[in-house]
RNA sequence: GCGGGUGUGGCGGAAUGGUAGACGCCGGGGACUUAAAAUCCCCUGAUCUUUGAUCGUGCGGGUUCGAGUCCCGCCACCCGCACCA
């Protein structure tokens, strides 16, 4: 007899072809269909594709296919974010063109994708370093800048002395560049911007709608936007000038003992002629940034001569610069009211000033002694002359009033969101469509010129932006006077690459960005699945970037993403030498309870498990996986156990359990028996709860409980009788897991006698007149305890229920003759005797 | 510091206030086999005086006939933000 298993190797890739020859998931946008627009987060080319890729889009896909099932007509796309820095470290360390080793890692990482067999339609891949795609992302860079969304203004950067280069904050390593060690300097170049601080409110308030997005996320997004309300007013200084200054707080204003301004004011940077001034405000300058750094920073400040003049009671107030005011924030400089805020109270402490109390928990307690350390809370308002007995709020509304009213200050809103600064002085980028006119200024390219293509002939060799380098790249003509000009040679930031690539999935016209009867058609998206580590800032500009559509007229929609899930990491296992090495997991072995190198037996250290990294060497390549056992285990690994958002611990024996899994289902696919004959109800009745109960899971995202819940039936089927019942469970268990082993599916479909593919199948129908027990399990508690169990009919009378139970045996043993005072009886569920 | 999350067997995890530990992994025992692989069957939270009982969902209280689930107070770990006025 012949080995009867499934062979992944041969089959995968035939059903590959078959779904690809027939165009199986290419998305008609004019089918009458429902529509769903499945989208996980497009990869960004490095090279390979890992765990963390396979997780992400197996959910998706099981998605996608179910949704197919259940007769929508489904948009699930893929393309390469494919713009960046990577490249360019590639370009400079291997000596390749960008172009070049991007494209080629498309290719590599597309062949893998296509061996896990996702159900995406390739017609619209496209990559975000296409000239087709960035030449539109120019056009609406244009069109922005035209609806005065775009802006041109100086702002510091960090600048690498050495390469030449801007860097990012991550690439400044305390202080110095990450690849040349130079000391890194601040810059000022004039950079561009997109006004996204403009839609501060509605990005705000738009949160609300988004009920089906993490809480999480949603929380990032708000504190990241940082909405805050006060009162913006001016103190009149002993030098003449004014200081705006910001507070959230102006019910405090009695409290007022000094005001603080940041190291980068104007009035402190034209005190530096004093060598003490700009001696303080280098200091500043030097404290670190991290975290420990600012918690144990000491809060220091440099009193000037200037003094402030309260505006209620005339009282002059000391200024000082000082270490803990933000020149970006704000005003850049505060009023410091020590006893309800924690800084100024360690300022004030630091240089004896004045700590009053204008806060208090009631009227009688005006005098009673600060704590050591600042009252920030609720309670009235006392030593605040008209303030006094009123609440927090009453008092803020008040001050805000009086201040307008005597036209020295008003009520404010600040946001913390700072407008996106867009220009990097990279290559391998979008150019930016703008042309700097020696008469006419910075002069967007006209749109029939775009799309303003890199130059290919570039060099590495030398540091600094290759763009800028260039011989003839830059050099062009003013559009309006036709004199000589120079290009800009910044490019886009790559956010703003993901801001609208999945309006460019949803429809492809050659001649706009897209077309809105398909962007009505499709969008939004209905379920958008990647990593929480894109919470704030790509979500944050896709949301921006979509209102910025809507509000230049291009379309009708507001939220890109209806639905977002952030998926959990796949983590593993971390083995390492006695001297701190790290080891691969193909290096080591288990012996027993102990771990050795496999080359030499030397003992090996199993460590905490944590998310894949090269650095730890903890990796699992998913093309070995799939080599060894096929498309569909690895599938099923990342569906099963861990809940979808929580992170998934990789083990060899897990996907040997999976490997057995899909052998077990080929094995009872194959008893699949055409001549049974008779009903089992109890089986059809489980196979029918189990129909729905998947499907809830499924679309719940529940893919771990939809996994158990198949594993349950499968135990079922197998323990049966051929009959009618077992093959319609048979029948329905090759639907349900058709979104989840696609492969093992079609050829069990295929070798049961259909000439069709499973992936164009129906979700299985289910009864709802099956979904109804007609037995029930009743668990009967002795003083809440369970001491025995009995099987009823289901409805059974509640007297007939504590009949049964109070006849129990083991029941009787419990009570021991003890007076039973109530019986508490919960229909088809318990009955508990309390005594 | 602020905000959020998590805590259940050896492990991943199930559980509308109603039989805690479904399902999977690991482990143990057995069947089949010359043998191995594969497969199948049984056991698998702890303790005890083991036909049974007691304890058990991070810790301490509370509400309830009944709490993993609700309330109050802690602890630990993880994540995000951070001198934001």
């Amino acid at each position: 007899m012949t080995e009867n298993r499934f062979d992944p190797s041969q089959a995968d890739g035939r059903w590959q072809r078959a779904w690809d020859q027939a165009g199986t998931f290419t998305a008609d946008s004019n089918s009458p269909k429902p529509k769903s627009y499945i989208l996980e987060m497009f990869p960004y080319p490095s090279g390979r594709i890992h765990m963390g890729h396979v997780r992400n889009y197996t959910m998706g896909d099981v998605l996608a296919r179910y949704k197919k099932m259940r007769g929508h007509e489904v948009l699930h796309p893929m393309g390469w974010d494919a713009f960046g820095m990577p490249a360019e470290n590639a370009a400079m360390e291997k000596m390749v063109h960008p172009g070049e080793w991007t494209r080629s890692n498309i290719e590599a990482m597309k062949a893998q994708l296509k061996r896990i067999g996702f159900a995406l339609d390739w017609t619209r891949e496209f990559a975000t370093c296409d000239p087709e795609y960035y030449g539109h992302e120019q056009a609406l860079f244009i069109d922005m800048y035209e609806a005065g969304l775009v802006y041109r203004r100086q702002s510091e950067v960090n600048w690498d002395p050495v390469d030449m280069t801007v860097l990012a904050n991550e690439q400044v390593i305390d202080g110095k560049g990450w690849r040349s060690g130079a000391e890194v300097e601040k810059r000022k170049l004039d950079q561009w911007f997109l006004r996204i601080t403009e839609f501060a409110e509605d990005l705000l308030s738009g949160l609300g709608d988004l009920k089906d997005w993490p809480d999480k996320v949603r929380l990032m997004q708000e504190n990241w936007i940082g909405k805050s309300q006060g009162l913006e007013f001016s103190f009149e200084l002993s030098n003449g000038e004014t200081l705006p200054v910001y507070t959230t707080r102006p019910d405090t204003i009695f409290g007022a003992s000094f005001c603080a301004i940041a190291a980068d004011h104007p009035i402190a940077q034209g005190l530096k002629d004093d060598p003490s001034v700009a001696a303080f405000i280098e200091e500043c300058r030097k404290g670190g940034t991290t975290a420990a750094a600012l918690d144990t920073a000491e809060k220091l400040g440099f009193r000037t001569n200037i003094t402030a003049r309260h505006p209620f009671h005339g009282q002059a107030l000391p200024v000082f610069i000082a270490n803990f005011v933000l020149m970006d924030y704000g005003t850049g400089a505060v009023m410091g009211v020590p006893g309800h805020d924690q800084r100024d109270f360690e300022f004030a402490t630091k240089y004896e000033l004045p700590i009053a109390r204008v806060v208090a928990r009631s009227v009688s307690e005006a005098n009673a002694p600060m704590a050591g350390e600042a009252e920030p809370g609720d309670g009235v308002i006392v030593n605040s002359d008209f303030l006094d007995g009123m609440s927090v709020e009453d008092a803020k509304a008040d001050v805000i009033a009086k201040a307008e009213a005597g036209g020295w200050g008003e009520g404010t809103t600040v946001w913390r969101l700072r407008d996106w600064g867009i220009s990097r002085q990279r290559y391998w980028g979008t150019p930016i469509p703008i042309i700097h006119s020696p008469d006419h200024g910075p002069v967007p390219v006209p749109k029939d010129q775009l799309p303003v293509e890199l130059p290919e002939d570039i060099d590495f060799e030398t540091p600094g932006n290759p763009l800028e380098r260039h011989p003839t790249w830059k050099h062009t003509t003013c559009p309006i006077s036709g004199k000589p000009a120079l290009r800009e040679t910044d490019t886009l930031d790559t956010f703003v690459n993901s801001s609208w690539y999945f309006l460019r999935f949803a429809s492809q016209p050659v001649d706009a960005p897209f077309d809105p009867e398909e962007i009505a058609k499709w969008m939004p998206v209905q379920h958008y699945i990647g990593g929480i580590e894109h919470a704030i800032l790509h979500l944050l500009y896709a949301r921006f970037w979509t209102r910025a559509m809507e509000r230049i007229g291009k379309f009708d929609v507001k939220e890109p993403f209806s639905a977002l899930f952030t998926q959990g990491m796949v983590t593993h296992e971390t083995y390492s030498l006695g001297d701190g090495s790290w080891l691969s997991p193909d290096e080591v072995r288990k012996n027993g309870a102990d771990w050795t190198r496999i080359e030499d037996g030397a003992p090996v250290t199993a460590g905490r498990i944590v998310k894949m990294s090269k650095s730890k060497k903890n990796v699992v390549d998913p093309d070995n996986i799939i080599e060894k056992y096929g498309a569909d285990a690895v599938r099923w690994f990342m569906l099963s156990d861990s809940p979808p958002e929580r992170d998934l611990p990789w083990s060899e024996a897990g996907i040997e359990g999976c490997w057995r899994f899909v052998q077990r289902l080929w094995r009872l696919f194959d008893s699949y028996d055409t001549s049974a004959e008779g009903e089992d109800k109890s089986l059809a009745r489980k196979t029918h709860q189990t129909i729905v109960a998947v499907a809830e899971d499924i679309e719940a995202l529940g893919f771990n409980k939809a996994v158990a819940r198949l594993y349950e039936l499968t135990g079922a089927v197998e323990k049966a009788k051929p009959s009618v019942s077992r093959n319609f469970a048979i029948s329905s268990i090759l639907h349900m897991v058709s979104p989840m082993m696609p492969h093992l599916a079609e050829e069990a479909y295929a070798k049961l006698g259909n000439s069709d593919l499973i992936a164009d199948a129906a979700w299985p129908e289910h009864d709802p007149a099956m979904l109804v027990e007609d037995e029930v399990t009743i668990a009967i508690q002795h003083k809440g305890k369970l001491r025995d169990t009995l099987t009823a009919p289901k409805g059974a009378a509640n007297e007939d229920l504590e009949a049964l139970a109070l006849a129990s045996e083991k029941v009787q043993r419990s009570l021991d003759g003890a007076e039973v005072r109530k019986v508490i009886v919960v229909p088809d569920r318990l009955v508990n005797i309390v005594t």
